[in-house]
DNA sequence: AGTCTAACGAACATTTTAGAACACTGGCTG
DNA sequence: CAGCCAGTGTTCTAAAATGTTCGTTAGACT
């Protein structure tokens, strides 16, 4: 074996396993520690390769990001349970659309591992979770790039949604008030309800911090909501308008920690950094 | 697993969850939780994660991250220089289209600072580069996303795509042979084709490697294209079919260093071009 | 507020790897 | 043919990485 073809083959490895070690390499190609390293360092110095102790690592794997305004670590305890309970709702084969924010975000992470999903949205971290997951359809509604928040809008996202039903559309929202929900962003609104008009059943994640505040564009009627989901820190008062007028209400116990997985959740609003040591429990965002 | 493995798979875990705990990290990667603090700490002391207790939560947890495979080094030279020479097409209030590949993310790239463009593409990365620039407004197409790639395909696109007329369409190529341009995707190819047909002006940009292979799905024949851009690294024979069947053909110089603007190099047509006679020279894809 | 658990980080022991120096091989050129 | 040279293997020592133990401390729970 030529030093060529090596070095072809440890890039080819690299990129594939996501990193080669000496010693295997070695033992693969039937060839002296110090040869292998010596490939190594030739890839390293040519920038194909990232040098590790014991080995070597593809250079930085090409990455699209999108970036936005970080405000999401507020109530993630209270999203994180919130989100739990609309995933519960979600079955094996269901198609479901998501529309933006965070909470819908932390929802989208608590989709995986339910099998045969497609999901419909026009969020791009949403989409960004559920790309490359195995078990799910991913369809990204096309549309205008929001400038500072990412995910589309306009009458191209309108219209493609027009050409899909979903079993379940999962919405976040701005505000939610005895009139309904509302959103900040008029682009955002119309998606809200182009999707609920196209999905058999409508469910509104928000957390509690929701209630009682107000914003710019009205998205649905609490009467056009299937099913409310939110954490126990609204009102009283709230609560009482809200089941006479939502179909179904759930409130979640984000501070009651869950049996399963062990996670304690760190319970206040204000902490917004912390990360409990349990499970993978830790959705900061 | 080695060091820097390790630190890459942190980091990524950390911005696709928005949180690490070290017992967990440990418990996946089979390492003491010792050598997880460490790593966590190094990391830390990088400012590319923040330490909390029990864990870390990366520095930017806002950020959508789509990652798609690493092949985006490979005859990077080339790809710039070709991408250069692409955007030098591109004037200010234009709308024009990018397919999906890593020539034309090259060229978005170097779409940077040219003002009131509108763009449109059905590529993540594209967009991801595109996004958030002051002087650009972004449409994505929507649609399918592909499973192992950053990018959208499908009926939906294509109709989307119907939608619109731009004035430049700027296209990559798995594959270019006498037949035309080639994708291995057939979604892609008629992504393709679709941008094709509605714009005024068709750009195939592609490094000198993709001559003389071949690819599964035809995209566009060669009269078709309005203007191909490719580096030196073709064969003279390749040259010759290329510039009869080819409306424009500008082949760039990648190894000669050029100019600030970008702009001074001449289209080589009658130039001295050492053109290597190897063929498809050392690009691997 | 007090108690208890889990995480932390320092110090040390152990294993693994790096890299320099030198020897060997086979093909090539003068 | 001798010499050269790139590539390779071997040996050895320093350095790096990791695991373990243990006293300390930050948070969580009551």
């Amino acid at each position: 074996m030529t030093k060529l073809a090596r070095h072809a083959r440890i890039l080819e490895i690299a990129a594939q396993e996501g990193g080669v070690s000496v010693t295997e390499l070695a033992r693969q190609m039937g060839t002296s520690l110090m040869t292998i390293r010596r490939d190594l360092e030739e890839l390293a110095k040519g920038g194909k390769l990232r040098r590790t102790h014991g080995g070597g690592i593809p250079v930085e794997p090409d990455v699209a990001r999108f970036q936005f305004s970080r405000k999401q670590h507020i109530c993630s305890a209270q999203k994180r349970a919130i989100a739990r309970e609309a995933a519960s709702l979600v079955k094996p084969g269901m198609a479901v659309s998501l529309d933006t924010g965070t909470t819908t975000l932390a929802v989208a992470r608590e989709l995986s591992g339910i099998k045969g999903l497609t999901v419909l949205t026009s969020s791009l971290p949403v989409a960004s979770v559920l790309h490359q997951r195995a078990e799910c359809d991913l369809v990204l509604l096309g549309g205008a790039a929001r400038r500072n928040s990412p995910d589309l809008v306009g009458p191209l996202t309108e219209d493609n949604l027009k050409r899909f039903r979903v079993n379940l559309a999962i919405m976040g929202a701005d505000a939610i008030t005895r009139d309904g929900s509302f959103a900040n962003d008029t682009g955002v609104a119309r998606i809200c309800r182009a999707m609920a008009e196209n999905a058999e059943g409508v469910v509104l994640v928000a957390d509690s911090s929701k209630f009682g505040r107000t914003a710019f564009a009205r998205c649905l009627g609490l009467d056009e909501i299937d099913h409310l989901i939110t954490d126990d820190g609204c009102s009283p008062a709230s609560e009482v308008w809200l089941r006479e007028a939502v179909a179904e209400v759930t409130l979640v116990h984000p501070a009651r920690p869950r049996t399963a997985g062990g996670e304690g959740e760190a319970p206040a609003a204000g902490a917004d950094e912390q990360v409990s040591s349990g499970g993978g429990g830790n959705c900061a965002v």
